[in-house]
DNA sequence: ATCTGTGAAGCACTTCACAGCG
DNA sequence: CGCTGTGAAGTGCTTCACAGAT
């Protein structure tokens, strides 16, 4: 069956929020007290579910630990992935310290960057290396996810160069509409994108209205 | 007429490809042209477009410059707005640090931590101050944006003190679904959900179908 | 009695296809 | 002739509403 690719993006919600309750102590869960945490519909959230499985018992609700595993294995979230950065500079930086990734099984395993002040620089146990031997080290051993933080001149270059080694996603922090072949995944992260269309909503003022949508 | 909330989403990559051929010199841009740089399809530029106004010229395209001019007008994007940040730590730092805002017209005026570590601390012009002292701030000198940039366990009070302040819109960079009264926007900035979705569709190594969405 | 799972209905968004203008 | 603007058709997603399980 082919699933809508809205459902796939809610799911990794679904499994946050699990796992919250699961950390409570909860045993069992149903859609309605779910969807109240999360702010989606009872209806939508067993809809979803209903696309891999019937994973609850009528009257009752969801098993939170089993309900937990079973959207980890749908997602494949119960192994590890490894991901390259490219670009180490302020946003790379940060990138690179941020603790989020590893808790949840993606872990950074090689960093690149063009400036040869930066090359050759230990960031958090990783040693920077040229982006010229992106593609040899990447040929070597590959990563499944590339991370993109460069400028937006060179950043469909790079993915590009990403891609041809063998990445399957990429998570893309430059300003760009990149584009990559069918079957690989992108996403961009963008903090300015997001804002930009909130103006809309914000700039009459008008104090009812314009649901918003988290 | 209520215009769809994904046409609104669009709004800011066109803008923005409009605004690299305004740089490149380029008088005139086809929706067909537009589509092929972006990613999107031609009809769907020109339906978007339609909701607002008639732009183009049959037989032509669309003059740039002016259609620019018409989308930052739409979107609110020919002014200036205001942000507030809280939660100065390694993340709140990057988000200062981070050069992309003020070029667009978003410019963070205030800076706020809970840590007495971190108050008083002067960063790129601001000085850190005193979570505590967030509502007092705001409300003499109000923001419109709040960004979120807070450990999950606070995130949803500080939310909450910030709509208290009259901020009409957030961006949220704490991992929750953090509810908002209607009318207020919200959006979050969660690159490990982006990464948590795509896995879904590499986790069976499948090179074909499994069409990206960028 | 309660809450799931799901066809069917309803709604939202995208694409088609072409009239009409430059 | 080329390209926009747009009703209409098509597709995809959400919500309804209820049979059925516990």
């Amino acid at each position: 069956m082919e699933i809508p690719p809205v459902v796939i993006d809610r799911l990794p919600l679904y499994a946050r929020a699990l796992s919250k309750l699961e950390v409570g102590g909860r045993d069992v869960v149903s859609s309605q007290e779910l969807g109240t945490l999360l702010g989606v519909t009872p209806a939508q959230i067993r809809k979803d579910l209903s696309y891999f499985g019937r994973f609850g018992k009528q009257g009752r609700g969801y098993n939170v630990r089993k309900l937990l595993d079973e959207l980890q294995r749908i997602l494949g979230l119960d192994r590890q992935w490894s991901m390259a950065l490219v670009g180490v500079g302020k946003l790379g930086r940060a990138i690179l310290g941020y603790g989020g990734f590893a808790p949840q099984g993606f872990r950074i395993v090689e960093a690149f960057d063009a400036s040869p002040k930066r090359i050759g620089e230990r960031i958090n146990n990783l040693t920077v290396k040229d982006v010229a031997d992106l593609e040899r080290t990447l040929l070597k051993k590959p990563v499944e996810v590339g991370i993109v933080a460069v400028p937006a001149e060179i950043a469909q270059d790079i993915i590009d160069a990403l891609v041809k080694c063998g990445v399957r996603a990429i998570l893309n922090y430059a300003p760009i509409a990149a584009r990559v072949p069918p079957g690989i995944q992108i996403k961009r992260i963008e903090p300015v994108l997001a804002l930009q269309s909130m103006t809309y909503y914000m700039k009459n003022a008008r104090r009812a209205a314009a649901s918003a949508r988290s």
